[in-house]
Formats: C-alpha cells, sequence, structure tokens
DNA sequence: TCCCCGATGGCAGCAAGCTGCCAGGGGCTC
DNA sequence: GAGCCCCTGGCAGCTTGCTGCCATCGGGGA
C-alpha cells in the first residue's frame, strides 16, 4: 500500500482495510462522533477475538456525547468497557473520526462524497505521529465513561436526597413523614416535587430513574 | 531477595514487596476471595498511577463472588473496570490469595499465624509460572464482572416484564390493564406478584429495583 | 412597623392503589 | 360427567397517595 491514499466509500475501505483491523497487535484507537459511525463489524470481532487472548491490544475509543443518547449504545459501550477496552467521553463534536492502530497506520474520514464517504489511509510516520498526538490530547481531556456516566445523574440537593432515601425504604408516607419530622403535607410535596425533577409520572417510574442513576444512596 | 521468602504479618509484607508493586511493568494480576483480603493501599495507588499512562500494565484481578456483597465494594470493582483493569468473578472461593507480578513474582497468603498472617514470596521461575498457570486457568473458567453482574438479574417470565414496562411507562393502572388486555383486578394482581419477585414493599422502591437491575428494556 | 414572600402544615376531597371475597370458565385427571 | 385446580374478573371496602385551598409562621426589605 502507498503510504497516503484516499479512498470512496463504505465498501471499499472495508475492502481496503479489513488486513489492517485483523493486524492490530499493541493498540487500537478510535474517536468518532458515535458508534454508527465506523461500518467496521468486521474489525470489530477481530478485535473481540483478540481481547480475549493475553498480549490484547489496547484499545481506546473516544466519543463524543452523542454516543450516549440511546440505551442501545450505552449497553454496547459498557460492554465494550468489560471487555477491556477503554471508553472515554470528550466535550467535543468529534465530527472527523479517525481510527489509529499500533501507530502505525492511520485512517481518517473526510466529507461525503457523491460515490460514498472519503476516508484517508495513510501509514506515513509523521502524518501518524501528529494524528496519535492530537488523540492523546484529547484523549487526556475526556473524562472516563464510568465517571461521566455517575457525572451525568442529576444533582440533587441534600432534601430531595433524603426523600429518596424515605421512599426507596419502602415505608408508607405518614412513616415516612414522621421520621423525617415533616408533616405528610410536606413530605408529600417533597415527592411530588422530586417526580418532577426526575421526570416522572409516577412513583414506580421515578423509583426506576433513581435505580438507574445510582440515585439511592 | 533469595527466591523465595515466607513473611510474618501485613505490616511487613508491605515493607517486603512495596518495590515489587510499584515495578510492575506489565502484568498485575490477582486473585483474592474480596476486597479487604490484601491491605496493599500503596501499591493500588502505583497501580492507578500507571494505568494512567500509556504502556499501562494488564490488570486482572478475580474474585469471588461474595466481593459483590456490598455495594461499596462494587463500586470499587466497576472503578477498577473503569480504569482499564479487568475484572472476573470465579465460581470457586478463593479461599489462598494470589499475586502474580509480570509473571516474574508470585505472593501467596497462607494460614493466620500468631504473629500474623504469613505470606510467601517467590521469584522462582517455576513457581512462578506454575502458579500463573493456574490462575490461568481459574480466569478462562471464570466470567466477566459486568456480564456477571447483569446474569445476576432475577429472571422474568414474559408477562411480568410486560408489566413492568407498563408501569415504567407512567401510566395508570387503569391504562395500563386495558393496553394489555386484561382487567384491572388482574394488572394489579400482575404488580402484586412483581412487587413480591422483587422484594419490594412500595412501587417506589420495585422501580429502584427494577433500575439497578436493568429490567427496565 | 408594615408588607411581602416563601415555606410549612392542616383540611378536605378526589384519584389511585390494594386486597379479600366470590363467581365463572377452561383444562385436567379419574 | 364429576370433581378438581388454577386463572381470571367483578365487586366492595379500605388504605394510600395526590393536590387545591387556606391559615400560619418566620425572615428579610422598604
Amino acid at each position: 500500500m502507498a503510504e497516503t491514499v484516499t479512498i470512496q466509500g463504505d465498501l471499499e475501505l472495508l475492502a481496503r482495510t479489513a488486513h489492517l483491523f485483523s493486524s492490530v497487535r499493541e493498540e487500537f484507537v478510535c474517536a468518532a462522533r458515535d458508534l454508527d459511525t465506523w461500518p467496521h463489524h468486521g474489525a470489530r470481532q477481530a478485535a473481540r477475538d483478540r481481547v480475549r487472548h493475553s498480549g490484547a491490544p489496547r484499545i481506546r475509543k473516544l466519543y463524543s456525547p452523542a454516543a450516549l443518547a440511546d440505551e442501545h449504545s450505552r449497553e454496547h459501550l459498557s460492554q465494550l468497557v468489560d471487555r477491556g477496552g477503554q471508553v472515554r467521553i470528550a466535550d467535543a463534536a468529534l465530527p472527523h473520526e479517525t481510527i489509529i492502530i499500533d501507530r502505525r497506520y492511520a485512517i481518517l474520514a473526510g466529507a461525503s462524497a457523491p460515490g460514498g464517504r472519503e476516508y484517508t489511509v495513510t501509514g506515513a510516520p509523521t502524518l501518524v505521529g501528529g494524528v496519535h498526538a492530537l488523540f492523546e490530547a484529547a484523549w487526556e481531556a475526556a473524562t472516563n465513561l464510568g465517571d461521566f456516566l455517575r457525572a451525568e445523574r442529576p444533582q440533587l440537593d441534600a432534601g430531595s436526597r433524603t426523600v429518596l432515601r424515605a421512599l426507596g425504604s419502602g415505608v408508607t408516607d405518614a412513616t415516612a413523614a414522621r421520621e423525617l419530622g415533616m408533616s405528610l403535607r410536606t413530605y408529600r410535596r417533597r415527592v411530588a416535587e422530586l417526580l418532577d425533577t426526575l421526570d416522572a409520572e409516577s412513583r414506580f417510574q421515578a423509583g426506576v430513574r433513581a435505580g438507574e442513576l445510582g440515585l439511592n444512596r
């Protein structure tokens, strides 16, 4: 392969770079806006297989917050982490998707063209090095997936947390109000406010949200 | 250091092995019953620092299900995973805690003795190799932390899941029953059964459980 | 001081949720 | 078919949750 080539369309990209994806030895680095960006299903399988064995490459993926939009993506990302990959979320939008393999090859996505999207694949050391340095900078600035998800939970004041715990303990409103030293009316006001901030229409729904967000602690 | 030494007590272990923990280059392997077993706080910090940089050692930790007993430990483990460590849960009890560093040194915990717990530290290749092989076998047989947690969720039949979704959608019982094509009475029976299997005393509590267990899908 | 404002709590009425009881109804075995 | 069992649904009565309304209270600010 020439040091730098331009490729049109996903299919050709797959055909021309499949051997690169399956040759990953040490590091597979990927930056993208969301999970739908790269169509490299074969590569995913190869990467998965490799992680299972010792001497696995280090896998790092950097996404925009957009990658967390739907539940399905979240599930996928957490599975990625389970398999030993590292996932971080950047503040930036990451419009130009990038893959770097073993610091030897870089694949950069460009604009859409009539014949499909345009990609640049290069093995030129200076180019790859530069791209890698940029990635490192973005990587360092980004936050861990787990931390990001934890930070995402709405910040509740101490009062709301108390009410939350009372609700979670399963007691009736009367008991909870007594334990918290407030009237039934006020307690129910707090509950109603909590449902409002959690955007829930029923107590059950609020419980689900609280459980998902790990607020019940 | 002699090839194999026996050490009494946690303090001496720390003193004699601190340099080993900070010398980890490629792989840090640990098997233990739970998180309280090893007192190596310094090592944790060292490992943490290393993971932040490239060329990080591969960290693998194998625990018994007992390590998941309390919420605090779960939190700690998931943070470990966030930082790029791999955590698996074994079916076995793992009574003999083991640490292997770079396949060069092994630390094995033994029985409690009057002068503190007894530890064996060795750098003998055959010994370390043997221990490592045993660890690999146990590791392969164990399941990923994430998978384990997912499998832990109680299995609900299709009907219960439907009810769960209805509850999660936030509609009233009357609406839900109509949508599910059953009477109000039966729907409420289903809800009551669900609360029972989730061991919840209120709908909110059931919601929390469902959210925690990721059942709301 | 007076007024305003926000938070609280009591009350009342309604809506929603919970459950015991009993009456079908369908499938099963004998 | 008879008896049995389990599931369902209606009814009723009760508890719990929800909220509008109003009175009260305490802390600023004009």
